[in-house]
DNA sequence: TTGTTGGTTCACCATGTGGCGAACTATATA
DNA sequence: TATATAGTTCGCCACATGGTGAACCAACAA
């Protein structure tokens, strides 16, 4: 569990830059090398390697090399993870505000995931 | 749209830190003051104040003084816009993994909670 | 074989982050 | 008034981050 947090650190530091977040959603449309990857930053290579790398930390890509071009794909289990906190966070909030909706309605129990 | 990223930077990376998260999760369950707020933490104040001012900067929390003591509270919205953008971003995803899916399912709108 | 291209590594730098202790302010409370 | 309590501010430190340019390696292409 304390790895959990670990994985939660990487995931969303990884998440906390526009570049980074920007190679996600690119990604996410279909694999690409890594030149190809960087084109629409001003930014040197090796800036833009720490930034995959920093990803690839994360878990959030991951990359193979063939001949001399490195393809990256994103693992989208890492960014459900996220979301899973994040949902699971909006569930304790919800499941606050649901009982005023409850005291209106009078349903559904609430069963937050723990 | 520039501000909208940066939003979401200091969003994500107010989200990177295991006791940042903490505290949001402790303040879905409920105000508190920062005193009490600190307890569970093995730092002194100044450090714990830093991450609160990490979180209040991020939109995530604000706070109120009365008296001597400063209450917190949570924004779930901010909560929420963080989730946003990843359940936006897996709506690509599915969109097209959908495909694959509709291939062989055909059926089940997916209802993802937005 | 000689370039050129895609990536990598290295040393370096400015800035940000996360922690500390110490000193301080302001509000309750005795 | 005296004292404890809740925060705040300050200077300091070690380390991580995000960028640079230059040199370098490995694989295609001519």
């Amino acid at each position: 569990m304390v790895n959990q947090q670990a994985a939660l650190d990487s995931l969303f530091h990884a998440l906390a830059d526009p570049t980074r977040r920007a190679v996600v959603s690119r990604l996410l449309k279909g694999a690409a090398p890594v030149k190809q990857l960087s084109e629409p930053f001003e930014m040197g290579l090796p800036a833009f390697l720490k930034h995959l790398s920093v990803l690839e930390m994360s878990g959030l890509i991951h990359t193979e090399k063939h001949g001399r071009v490195r393809t990256c794909r994103v693992d989208a289990e890492r960014l459900a993870a996220a979301e899973g906190w994040l949902s699971q966070q909006r569930a304790i909030w919800q499941g606050r505000t649901d009982r005023l909706a409850d005291f209106v309605e009078s349903q559904t129990p609430p069963e937050q995931n723990a």
